[in-house]
DNA sequence: GTCTATATGGGGATAGAC
DNA sequence: GTCTATCCCCATATAGAC
């Protein structure tokens, strides 16, 4: 991998751990195992290189959402395939976590991705449950935006849980929750 | 206000804004309008104060939902009255950003008056839930435990939407989508 | 492209005077 | 109790040599 790349994954990966305000650049090029000069030479500074690794990592998670939610089954069943997929639970999303960084929230340029990527998460969900309520599996007055809201809070205040209680569980108690209160009845 | 008070206040305001991490003893100081030496005399450095704050934190958050909980109305009416209680949405939950924090996550001590509220939360929400099944409120297929998890899981998540779209609207729809799922057939 | 040198300020704390 | 001095290391770069 080159040089860059090594920067921008490893700073991707800080960014997860440690935070906006947590990761250094001295932590970032020691873990890319690149020098100082090497890191300045590529990226204008902490703020670039943050930007980058912000915007590949919402690529990402906006194709691996697709990934899902493109699936086979009923609305509910894409909805459950979407909630249940697999998740390094304790580390919490990728995303997620930079709304609690200060100096991410302070800028609007960082902020940017975040927020369209959870936004258009959004409305890909309120899509499939429009669809699912228009074939008569969900409850009728219910509304498509809402219940797409209530989900992807679910999943990011389920990490919240899983964190402050050191286990994945209550991430999947708050899932199994939502998915019940989502069944179409039989 | 005497000057250990000032510094556990100002650290609380701090440990909100920008968490654990992003929270200088100098920063401290400064809002506090207290000196290094005074600081240093009352407490034994940042983790010793942190401690303190995030104690304090939590019961006050406690106090401050039970209030809320042990009102009048439907188990229903209880649970709604939580979900809509005024918040300061965009600075989201002061216990819940710490869970974001690597330093807070790291060390047991910090972490358990975080793990332990919202644990508590979500029992005390549990009994609730559990009370208007019995009255055949809501659903018997329903968990209550797990119908617990969601409602704190979608009020945490709705601080995360909030906070990156910039306005409190998303929290408000999260809410709403849940209360429609909870709501009781009529 | 990468390295080393250098710079300014802050983080987090201890020591001892007042 | 509070203040000032001092410490060492890290944060975040810039400059210029190789």
């Amino acid at each position: 991998m080159s040089t860059p790349e090594r920067l921008i994954e490893s700073t991707r990966e800080l960014l997860w751990e440690r935070g906006y305000v947590g990761t250094s650049p001295k932590a970032i090029q020691q873990h890319a195992g690149a020098g100082q000069g090497s890191m300045y030479h590529h990226f204008k500074g902490k703020p670039d290189l943050a930007l980058t690794a912000i915007r590949r990592t919402a690529e990402e998670m906006r194709a691996t959402a697709e990934g899902v939610l493109t699936g086979p089954g009923t609305p509910y069943d894409r909805v459950e395939a979407y909630l249940r997929r697999e998740r390094d639970v304790l580390r919490g999303c990728p995303l997620g976590r930079l709304t609690m960084d200060p100096d991410v929230i302070a800028s609007e340029e960082l902020r940017a991705p975040v927020d369209e990527t959870l936004d258009w998460l959004r409305e890909r969900l309120a899509g499939i449950v429009e669809e699912g309520r228009e074939q008569g599996q969900f409850v009728p007055s219910l509304d498509a935006e809402e219940i797409a809201a209530t989900i992807v809070a679910t999943v990011q205040g389920g990490y919240v849980l899983a964190r402050a209680s050191g286990s994945p569980a209550p991430f999947d108690t708050a899932v199994r929750g939502l998915l019940s209160l989502l069944r179409p009845a039989r």
